[in-house]
DNA sequence: CGCTGGTCTTGAGCCAGATCAAGGCGACCG
DNA sequence: CGGTCGCCTTGATCTGGCTCAAGACCAGCG
């Protein structure tokens, strides 16, 4: 670690801040250490989707390939270290514990990946929605935790495009969702979770 | 690779055995010899997601944790090898090039995996097949390959559970491209790609 | 051969979610 | 504070793909 620090090279970003852009080569490896970056693929006519969000400790453009295969911007101003590949490559080789924490956090990525395909092929709006709500790391290390409550540091747009459903579908969802008892909508950018069980029944298409 | 062999526990399997039941305790880990296997994961009211389509060669069953998080069988008659996972995670320890050569290839699988979130996300059902066609691995090793022949070694059903549609939706943009002139149904299983730029522009979202 | 069961195609109608459209609600700013 | 700009919500309508239904096409088999 120690090591790997003085490669580093940090770097501040400003809010929509573009990190990595798809199709560009892809000379850098970073590391977020504040805010968060959403990482998406577009399609021509603009159809964007959402591949993940990530935040501080999260590894970005690890991926093999000499061009990126996606785009990343910082959601929030933010900051992130900046490895060149090609010394990162190098401090790998003879690093094995880092190799395998590396292929760890792959396999993990890897299998939030496939959840992903299941709900984006198979689940239903509020199914998704709910998943979502469940899977949302609590990353809201400021204040004392409260029970239920869930942040929502993204837009309706980022949260649509992440589900695969429109601006309006998240809207009318989460509006359900609150008719139903199962949450309440604290602000647009909080919500308490009032019947967690509901939701997760919901999250695994049982309702 | 020898010492791998040494480990080797040889497997046959008939036409729709089970190698993986998603929730099992996850003792093994498999690398497919012969034939084919499709992965997948399921939902209570049995909607189901196929997360892939593996062949000779292909490992299965890395992923970490207790328990396996998908169900995996055989389509076809196949053999695999199985290794008890403590054994193969020991022999990793110590062999840096073998756990490299496997981080390479899960950072492929996810980034496979990306795509196919994209697909399942934000493409039409058209755009769906006409991706597809072109990824699958023209993995006819047997006879001489024709230019733009395609396999389909599965059935509608799971091509439909591989891209988030149904079975009649398959069926219908397959007819569809055909009309359009850019593929010819030679069979069931076996397709000519005619027009591969018209494919491509479709699976890209250009038309 | 004719039967049988599985798979695939095709048609008709329907519906969940998209699209189109109109406000509402803050946050920021002069 | 009034104005403006970005989101977000809500309503009305439309539609791509799903569902339901009926045959067609085999391959295997007695």
């Amino acid at each position: 670690m120690a090591r790997l620090e003085s490669l580093a090279e940090p770097v501040i970003l400003e809010a929509g801040a573009v990190l990595i852009r798809e199709g560009d080569e892809a000379p850098y490896v970073f590391n977020i250490t504040s805010g968060s970056v959403r990482v998406f693929k577009l399609l021509p006519n603009g159809r964007r989707q959402i591949i993940g969000f990530l935040f501080r400790g999260d590894f970005l453009g690890l991926a093999i390939g000499d061009t990126y295969v996606f785009t990343a911007e910082a959601m929030e101003p933010s900051s992130v270290c900046r490895f060149r590949k090609s010394a990162f490559r190098a401090l790998i080789q003879d690093d094995p514990p880092l190799e395998h924490a590396l292929l760890n956090r792959t396999a993990h990525e890897l299998a939030a990946a496939q959840n992903q395909m299941l709900l984006l092929g198979r689940k239903t709006a509020i199914e998704r929605l709910a998943s979502f709500l469940l899977d949302l790391p609590n990353q809201d290390l400021s204040r004392p935790a409260v029970a239920g409550h869930v942040r929502l540091p993204m837009t309706r747009g980022e949260i649509a495009d992440y589900l695969g459903l429109t601006i309006e579908t998240v809207s009318r969802v989460l509006t359900r969702l609150k008719a139903q008892g199962v949450i309440r909508l604290v602000s647009q950018t909080d919500l308490l979770v009032e019947r967690p069980d509901l939701l997760r029944a919901h999250a695994d298409g049982e309702l």
